[in-house]
DNA sequence: TTGATTGCAAACAATTTGCAATACT
DNA sequence: AGTATTGCAAATTGTTTGCAATCAA
């Protein structure tokens, strides 16, 4: 059984208005204590678990919340961290495309493109 | 300057026989105290730097080697763990879509995407 | 010889666990 | 009432730093 809690409703709504990625640091600093630090690291992970977040290789959370389309995916600008939402099947052609010619089932969730946002283009970022 | 060491030789020497991805302590185990932590902390994060091993969004770090050719990106197991390298110019194809249609520019080096590979598929393993 | 690198011990930071108090249904 | 959840303090684990000794060029 799951209950509900002032904690889990607290969290949610500090995390659902963040545009950019997060630290278990900045969630403590921004709720000023209204939640115990332990707890804050059990719900994170709760909705790490549940595909509301997502953590990044450098140990940042964010925000990413639900999509049931097939078609979807982010892309995240690694300048200035914002994450836009993309509905195309681009991302479904190439999925398909990987599972027939390379016989390999790419996981459909919560796909994320790293690179350099309109805004942020040829503003002095490194590209590789 | 930098020098050439022993240290930075086995380190490279055991990680690039690695398939599946690992973590400082299994290094750590490996090298018996043939290195120290410190070092070794210093080696990958040096390593990590050149693009020659990648850390994934649990920790874990992946050996890639070096790689020139700008169709090539990594399939990677979820559930036995092993990354194999494709060259397909359906990576390249879709990066352009990406910057074409949707003005951003996807970051060209260490793409990994995950997945289920042929030898696991249909094993149980759950797929969103 | 000169400066980069190493490795220990200590400092520091991040995360987890035990457990009693509390809140939810 | 019965069970999940919370939050503190403590334990544990992971990572970085200061510094003297060592090694590469």
């Amino acid at each position: 059984m799951t209950y509900n809690t002032k904690q889990k409703d607290i969290i949610l709504e500090v995390i659902k208005h963040k545009h950019t990625d997060f630290t278990i640091k900045d969630i403590l600093n921004e709720l000023n204590g209204r939640i115990g630090l332990t707890t804050i690291y059990r719900l994170v992970d709760k909705l790490v678990n549940e595909g509301t977040i997502c953590k990044d290789s450098k140990g940042n959370y964010q925000y990413l919340g639900k999509c049931d389309k097939n078609n979807h995916f982010f892309i995240k600008c690694e300048n200035c961290g914002k994450l836009e939402h993309v509905d195309c099947d681009c991302i479904t052609s190439l999925w398909d495309h990987i599972y027939n010619e390379h016989k390999f089932l790419p996981t459909k969730d919560q796909i994320v493109i790293n690179g350099v946002c309109a805004k942020c283009d040829g503003k002095g970022v490194k590209i590789c």
